[in-house]
Parts: structure tokens; sequence; C-alpha cells
DNA sequence: GGTGGCAAGGAAATCGATTGCCTAGAAGCT
DNA sequence: AGCTTCTAGGCAATCGATTTCCTTGCCACC
């Protein structure tokens, strides 16, 4: 290619790089014959030399799923930007799968790391003294002071509470997960907080489940069988409400009619298909991921990124909670 | 590293490689100074001299979604027995972001690409005489001396429609999505043909629509409404089964009591969500993930590997045509 | 006309690991 | 004893790009 242009390999390199001096009409016969032959520079060379790959790694401690996507449609738009790519490693939940990713990256010499995962729980450090930076996306990291973003779900809780209470009702139920998953009591938690603040008592005692449809449906026949009189019902997951819409309304019961609901997730399938369309807590995944992806790039280029970041959800008000 | 053992460079190398002439006692000491300083090889050093990276890239043409996840996975743990890593992009749909990212995996020195996509219509080839191999996954490559592996839709369209006639049924209706869309035809071809090569008649001229809840709710209205007589319904994708299922129970139809549902996909949170759980072909996406790339592989290891391989579906059997 | 200053581009070291070739020492053979 | 043979491990070239330093040539100025 520099035989082309007639210069040595490191003027090419100059031309290309924009660096070094250089007439203009050097420069562009060098661009020209670069692209006369399709030329593309040997990453690995460069980064041998530079100490950047312009590369981040991505683990997923749990599988890749419904949760990761987003999170990395959101991390590969904020590094895209800035010519990076992403590495993606699946850990399936298993921590030697996940040191000997660990292992790969660094020996790829990633210049950074986002960690992500299914659950938000807290999860112990990936690695410490690591020598690249690294991110936690969704799931946190259990030393407060790694860098994690994370969605602030009490706030999303609230915000569907405080969005039936605005659309009238007073006898609020919340549906949810399994009692040791750490969304689901924190979901809780908040949604009676609010309602207390508000000076309302809950309708029903607080139903843990799972996270599916089935649930969702067994659980509006405990409401009603209960015979507790409520007129809207906070779910910890759109599938928890959609089954909880069907079992309602297999009932007799009209929605938002009787009873509002609203879900958590803001998964369109769900959101969608449920009839009336569901309103749903959205904790915008791809902008955890964007947000944790800027970070890293601040981490990157040096600066000192502490600490936890909580992300406000927002709400989605559909059908089912029109008034 | 090396100093720690007392060895030189290119012994310690040959010591990690089991390369070389080594007393096995040196060997080990080596072995045992990297486990202790947690000393990685620099991949660029080491691909920049043998010329392999251990890496593939994986371009998903379309969004990464529901139907990219299972065929990166597939390919993830076929590759990940062979110690190789996965670069994902994505190029959203979009032309130059293809380009783009194909120059960056060259310019990373890939050992080799797949090519995946949401649909299943042959595209155009991403690039003619690449310097690495290239297998397409899911997505068909429009030319056919191109190594693609894809599902056999028709042969998924065939095992529903042998079901539903095994299970009893003679009036078969089919609804599917968009004429346009290559993968509706192509089940609707073979499920049409399939029934004429058994000696019935379709129930109904195949519905056309989208690929959704709603147009399956909307479809069952329609059939009903043409006093056709139905008593099962091959459906496109298993969102519109679920939302044709809802449909005809609104109406009164038991299903499958008065109409057999098949779905295609086998997307676990429809076939499981739906009531009764919905019977569906499943196009085994990680298995085509897996075949591309040991398939690539080969392609890698000089193996000469041509043409497009379809991969037969299977049916999964479920309430909604039990008998 | 000699010298200083500047612009343009070349030469060579460098990054870190791999690997072919070579050498020193030990062992085997006659 | 002297020679060959073998083994273990060191030396140095190599991969491809970057980058520092240095050279060359040109111009201007005194």
């Amino acid at each position: 290619m520099a035989a082309l242009a007639g210069v040595s390999t490191g003027t090419a390199s100059k031309a290309l790089n924009g660096r070094g001096a250089l007439r203009p009409e050097t420069r562009l016969r060098v661009q020209q014959a670069a692209e006369q032959l399709g030329f593309v520079a040997n990453a690995a060379a460069r980064s041998l030399q530079t100490g950047r790959t312009y590369t981040v790694g991505m683990i997923t401690t749990d599988s890749i799923g419904r949760f990761s996507i987003p999170l990395l449609i959101g991390a590969e738009g904020a590094l895209g930007a800035g010519q990076m790519s992403v590495f993606l490693c699946d850990a399936r939940d298993d921590p030697i799968r996940e040191q000997y990713y660990l292992r790969t990256l660094l020996s790829r010499k990633v210049d950074g790391i986002i960690v992500t995962g299914r659950r938000t729980q807290a999860r112990a450090p990936i690695g410490v003294g690591l020598p690249v930076p690294v991110v936690y996306a969704f799931i946190s990291s259990a030393d407060p002071s790694d860098c994690s973003v994370i969605p602030d779900e009490a706030d999303g809780a609230r915000r569907a509470v405080r969005h039936l209470l605005a659309v009238g009702r007073r006898r609020i139920a919340h549906v949810t997960g399994p009692e040791h998953h750490h969304s689901a009591t924190v979901r809780a938690r908040a949604a009676a907080d609010t309602l207390t603040a508000e000076g309302v008592q809950p309708a029903a005692p607080t139903l843990y489940g799972e996270w599916s449809e089935a649930w969702g449906r067994q659980a509006a026949g405990i409401l009603l069988s209960t015979g507790a009189d409520v007129d809207a019902v906070f779910c910890g997951s759109d599938q928890i409400a959609r089954g909880l819409v069907e079992g309602l309304q297999g009932a007799g019961r009209a929605v938002p009619g009787d009873v509002a609901v609203v879900g958590f997730d803001n998964w369109d399938v769900m959101v969608d298909g449920c009839r009336p369309a569901l309103t749903s807590v959205d904790m915008d995944l791809e902008g955890i991921g964007r947000s944790a992806a800027e970070l890293l790039l601040a981490k990157i280029n040096g600066e000192q990124v502490h600490g936890p970041r909580a992300r406000p959800c927002h709400l989605v008000p559909r059908a089912s909670t029109a008034v």
C-alpha cells in the first residue's frame, strides 16, 4: 500500500491517521492508494503499539435474554458512536465460565468491561484490582465503591401506585414474584410505603408467587375468593398482570371498569397483547445500558467514577387504567 | 514472568503452549510462575504472529431480538467449546452500518463471520471475495454457492398440518403474516400442498395479515363470520395463534374442543401463556446457530463447504390440539 | 555565501508473543 | 579418547502498525 503511493510505511501511517507533517497532496495520494487496495489497518498490530483496543467486554451473568438485550443495544449505541466494539460473553450464571471469560477479556486487553445480569440484586464484584475499568449495569456490585447503573425500582413502584391513586382507585392490591427475589420485595415495600404515605390501606396483603401469567391467573382467583373489595392491582411484572387481567375477566370482572391493573417492565408483547392494553412501568433498560457505557468511557478516559447510580423509571399509561 | 521462572521468553512461550523440547520440570516451573503472577498472554501479540484471532464476528442484519438470541447462544456454544469468542454487531438493517461493521471485523482479522437476520428470505451476499469464510444462519445468501443454514419452514408447516390431520381434523384453515413476507408464503404454500396431498380441501382461503395477536383475534372473527365450518387452524406464528385462540374463546368456541390450533416458533412466553397451552412448530434456532458455527469452524480449517442446508423443524404438541 | 530555521518524509525502535535455528552440554558408541 | 547424536533451552527474526528521531532539501536572512 505504501509502495503504491510511493512512500514509506511510516509516512503512510501518518497520512491515514492525520499525524505528522505531510503535504496535503501526499496525504491524499496515500488515502487514495488505501482506498484502491481496500486497505484496512490490522487492529492487532495497532493495539500492540498503542495499548488501546477500542473494544469493551460485556459479561452477562445470567443468560442472554429479555433484559440483557436492551442493555446491550443501549451500550452498543453509546459505544458505537465512539467507534468501539462489544465483545459479548454469556456466563450462564456459572462462576467458572465467568472467570474464564474474564481471563479471555483481559488477554484481549479490552479497554473496559460492562457486567450485566437478569436480576437487580447486588452481586459479588467480578474481580478485585482488575487492570481495566468495570461498570455494572442493571445488576449492581456488592462493593458500594464500584460503579453500578441500576433502575430505581422503588421509584417505579411509587409511580404505579400514585397513578392508580390519581385515577381514583383506593382499594389497591399488589401481586408479585417470589418473596426471595430482590425486585419483588423492593417493589412491594415501595408500593406499601407509598400507600401509607398517602394515607391509604392496602386492599389485601401482598401476594407473592412467580413471574408468570399462570400465577397472575391464580392470584386473580385468590383475590376474588377472599372477597376483598379491590378496585386496582399493581403487578410486579407484565406477565403477572396479563394473567391477572385474564383471570379477572374470566370471573366476570371488567378491566379497567371494576379493577384497574398496572404491570411492570413495559414488555411490548405483553402490554400490547393484553386486552385492554396494559399500563406499565418502564425501567428504560436501553437508557441504563447507554448510561453504563458512557460511564465506562469516562473511566477509560481516566475520570474517577464511583458508586451506584439509580435511574428513575417512567410510567406508560394505557387502557388498563383508563378513567 | 520468564524472569521469575529463570528462563527466556521464548522458552516460557514454549512451556505455556506445549511446544518445543523442554524438561517437564521446567515446564512446570514456568506454569507455576505464570499462575502466581496471573499472567495472561496478550492476544494481540499472539494473533499478530500466528495470524489467528480465535474470534468470529456475528452480524445481525436486523436488530438483535427474539430470533437472533437463540442463534447467538447456539453459535456461542459451538464456538466456546473451541475457545473462540464472538464479536456481536447489530447492523439494524442499515447497509451502511453493515459495511462499517464488516470493515471493523476484517480489520480485527476475525477468523470467520456468521451473518444472521430476523427473516429467512435470501439476502444479497455481505461481500464478495472476502478474505475470511462466511456462513449465513437463519437468513440465507442469494448466492447459492454461499453456505447458509436455514430452517426448513415448509417441513414445519407440513408437520403442523399432518399433526392436525392425525388428531382427526379435516376442516383446516391457515392464518398467517403479510403476504409479502417470505416465511408467510412458504409456510402457506407448504400447508396447502400438504392438505392437497392428503386429499383434503382447505376449510377457507389463507388469511394474510400481520405477525400480531391483534391480527389473530381479528382473524378469528373473520373465520367465524364467514360461517366456514372450521375444526382446526394452523397459524403462521405463536402470536397470531394466541390472539386467535382468545378470539375463538371470546366467541364461545372451545379450544381444542371445537377448534384445534397450532402455532409456529414455539416461543415460550406465548405457548405457555396461552390457555390452553399452544401446540407449536419449533425451528430449533439454537441448533441452527450451532450448526452454522460448526460449518464455519470447518471452513476455517480449510474444508470446502458450500450451498444452503435446510434443517428440519419439529412439532411440540400441547393442549391446544389434544384429542 | 554561509548559516539558521523549517518543512517533508525516511529509518529504525517499539509493542509482546511465537518459532526456526543454533549452541552448549550430556550421553552413547566404537 | 574421540566422535556422533541427542536434548534443553537461548537467540533473534518476525508479525504490522505507530512514533520518535533524524536527515535532506529548500528558503530566508545577515
